[in-house]
DNA sequence: AACATTAGTTTACTACAGTAATCTTTGGTT
DNA sequence: AACCAAAGATTACTGTAGTAAACTAATGTT
């Protein structure tokens, strides 16, 4: 199995950036991220070293970023750890849990049934 | 505001022996986790360190433990955490996801509504 | 051409999670 | 009393996340 990518919390913003827009320049990238400039660079680069994200180099100074890691695949990863660690794999329990905690309504429930029973 | 007390992941199944029976000993706390014990009491004093553990002195050699975090408490941290990370907050976008990858079905949908409904 | 700007690389430091061995008591056993 | 087993405390080591400064190279500017 090819192990598992990690993208880390600080790492987040950077990925999501790309996500919104694959290959971009790391300058367009980062000026849609806030936070100290070298830092970003630092977690752009081990994104890069751990394969999360692909370079591609277009002249000595200017290189574009793609997601290799999906945002798919990134929201699957933690949606599963969560649901594993928290609610012991029960989407049933995470389901109750949620609609009870943050007040869904009703009718956003009927609109999900209806969306899957098309 | 209270500062947010963290427990990782490591500390996690001892947290879950603590939550499934209060005021246990370490003992027999942790005989009902698995790993090396050594390591186990080092997280259990953590814990306390921490104040998520509250420790009850009965002689020199025995102590009983309790949750001061509560696992509702939790469940609510790891939910909103969550939450934001992966969904930007939005319930509907969450609740979306989950329906369609872990392939909740609308009867089980409509238990809820029913449930809201009361 | 000299220089400042900026992109990208290297180095670095702290905090903490994860893991566990060792040391120190102390209560139980022979 | 002597000793052992076990509870608990102390110490410790590695890896990695988070943060950022310093260095280097290349480019555009005057």
């Amino acid at each position: 199995m090819p192990k598992k990518i990690v993208i880390n919390d600080s790492e987040l913003p950077i990925m999501k950036a790309i996500w919104e827009k694959d290959g971009r320049t790391s300058t367009e990238l980062l000026s849609n991220v806030t936070g100290n400039k070298s830092t970003l660079k630092t977690l752009l680069g081990r994104l890069v070293e751990r394969g999360a994200v692909r370079v591609e180099e277009i002249n000595q100074r200017t290189y574009r970023y793609f997601a290799v890691v999906s945002e798919d695949d990134y929201i699957e990863g933690q949606r599963k750890t969560f649901l594993n660690k928290v609610f012991n794999g029960s989407t049933e329990k995470m389901l109750l849990n949620f609609v009870k905690e943050e007040n869904i309504s009703a009718d956003a429930l009927r609109r999900l049934v209806d969306l899957i029973e098309g």
